[in-house]
DNA sequence: AACTATCACAACCGCGAGTGG
DNA sequence: TCCACTCGCGGTTGTGATAGT
């Protein structure tokens, strides 16, 4: 049983490309585009490599629109905050930070944001001994589903794989920071979400408690979009991560903010939540991307 | 200087989803 | 409807660079 390999892993070259490699790779490409088949190209190319293995190395090094590095605060923000409601979707993650793959976001995160945001958890006083699995899935969601339209980004989300997302650590709402016309501001066509119960909703003002929800079928939102005026738009400046930390509502709001639909999503799945509270939005990516 | 530990990033692997015949 | 094939995703591993001892 098993498998079928995509290529002859004995016939084909792995590991570190070398510079030739690369020059081949990105002539052929822009020469002749990828034509829908990444694994002919190799062999059209005269490269050596599997197919998987030349798709990786064009969308997480060659093309051309990549950045490497150099995450600014925002692009942390933007991260942090969408790992928080919808967990590893790196791809989708990826998507709305122009020039950063779903490859680089998930290492930056892995080998640096990770320990930024445990070290901030800690601080916050989030104890990692409740339930296992960190701090932050100690301080993640509750054990029933969470209503969508009151809290469509946090509960926990159990992956496809089984690992438990952390949520935001819920503490009891406080009162938001006041922006003028809203947190939300999108260009693309605007739908409206059920209102934030009054049990939560009372304790927000109107602009945070009625979002307004975007639709994100109307074109690709990124960064600088999202983030406006940059703090001017954006719930917390300086202690980003701390104050998200204390704040689970929020981070709802700035989840939401980034993917509105995320309300329908849960509403949808709400009924056939596993009895542990946790389940997969089916049609998660489709619906988001 | 040599060795070890840690970090950052690139690359690989296996699976599920989508698609066309 | 089924099956084969490909793509895309997310988790994991490998590797080179750097820091520390």
């Amino acid at each position: 049983m098993g498998r079928a390999p995509c290529c002859d892993k004995a016939s084909v070259k792995r590991g570190p490309w070398s510079p030739e490699e690369d020059e081949q790779l990105r002539s052929y490409v822009q020469r002749n585009g990828i034509g829908g088949n990444w694994i002919a190209l190799p062999q059209k190319a005269g490269l050596n490599r599997c197919g998987k293995s030349c798709r990786l190395r064009w969308l997480n090094y060659l093309r051309p629109d990549i950045k490497h590095g150099g995450y600014t605060e925002e692009e942390d923000r933007i991260i942090w905050s969408l790992y928080s409601s919808i967990g590893s979707r790196w791809s989708i993650i990826a998507s709305k930070l122009p020039g950063r793959t779903d490859n680089d976001v998930k290492n930056y995160w892995n080998t640096k944001l990770k320990k930024k945001a445990m070290a901030m958890a800690a601080a916050a006083g989030l104890s990692a001994s409740s339930s296992g699995g960190g701090a932050f899935a100690a301080a993640a969601a509750p054990a029933t589903p969470t209503p969508p339209a009151l809290s469509p980004a946090s509960s926990s989300v159990t992956s496809s794989s089984g690992d438990v997302r952390f949520g935001a650590a819920y503490t009891e709402p406080q009162p938001q920071p006041q922006h003028p016309g809203g947190l939300i501001r999108f260009d693309a066509p605007r739908t409206e979400l059920a209102p934030v119960p009054p049990a939560v909703g009372a304790q927000l003002d109107g602009a945070w408690s009625t979002p307004v929800a975007p639709a994100l079928d109307g074109g690709d939102v990124f960064l600088p979009e999202l983030i406006g005026g940059g703090e001017q738009l954006f719930p917390y400046g300086g202690d980003f991560f701390g104050g998200l930390l204390q704040d689970s509502r929020a981070l709802e709001q700035l989840s939401a903010c980034y993917f509105p639909n995320m309300a329908e999503i849960w509403g949808a799945t709400a009924a056939v939540a596993a009895p542990d509270g946790n389940c997969k939005p089916p049609g998660l990516c489709n619906t988001l991307t």
